[in-house]
DNA sequence: ATTGACGTTGACGTAAACGTAAAGGAGACT
DNA sequence: AGTCTCCTTTACGTTTACGTCAACGTCAAT
């Protein structure tokens, strides 16, 4: 189980276009967990969907701790009743969430057009002379 | 023009639930800029509708700077048409902008929703006996 | 006249998310 | 052996977005 491809931490740090120090700031947090080749950081697959999963959630505006409350409930055992509905329950909030924040979205996109489209109007009525 | 409504800073801080200080700070930063009657800040409609597009954006995680900007686009003098192209320019940018994120939550609720479909079927095998 | 509610301006404190040296280990080339 | 390059940790600095006193003005009610 420990074969696979495996990046060092300037390999995925250009690829996701993050510094060093943003990798290690993450794995403080307890982000990320990745291997030690005696001291060096190894990374593999499950790493760097997690990182891309964090830079996600940082586009969208998400504290990093809440990230990681996220990411562990991905991670969470899901063996005993009580704790699957537990996982359904946050799983709710979280997309009642994300559902919230996809209303705003819209509205601005909306608003956006409103205002665009009177511009427009502007411009015309200066192309017609006025 | 001076006439119509006008709140005071608690009044308009307990509506959007935000605190004095917050509003305060959002005029240091040319967010808000409320009229003055001797003292005193006076609320008037306008600047409630800043006060929402601005939480509004920071629902969206924009830093205050950037939605400082979006405002001022809003109230750019479109007089010229140098002016209303490069209004209608930005305007693109802030819609491509929003555009990517609507899709960023697209794509977690969609995964959210893989997920809970998994977690649902491990709870239907706990119900039938596994 | 004093109390209380509400307002004001500093100005220092704080949490989050890194930036940025400083100082050094470890393997590879020359 | 010396120099590069890449990695490491430690630790203080910075920016953003306010929180939190402190010290004070003002108006109405008691």
């Amino acid at each position: 189980m420990t074969s696979g491809p495996t990046w060092t931490i300037a390999q995925v740090a250009r690829e996701f276009n993050v510094t060093h120090r943003t990798v290690r700031h993450y794995e403080e947090l307890g982000l990320l967990q990745p291997e030690r080749r005696g001291i060096q950081r190894v990374f593999r697959p499950r790493d760097r969907t997690r990182l891309a999963l964090i830079l996600r959630g940082k586009r969208l505006g998400f504290p990093l701790e809440e990230i990681r409350t996220i990411l562990d409930l991905f991670d969470a055992p899901r063996g005993r009743r009580a704790q699957l509905e537990y996982v359904l329950g946050q799983l709710d909030e979280r997309r009642a969430d994300l559902e919230r924040r996809r209303r705003d979205i819209e509205d601005a996109i909306a608003e956006l057009g409103d205002f665009e489209r009177r511009c427009r109007a502007d411009l015309a009525r200066l192309d017609d002379g006025g």
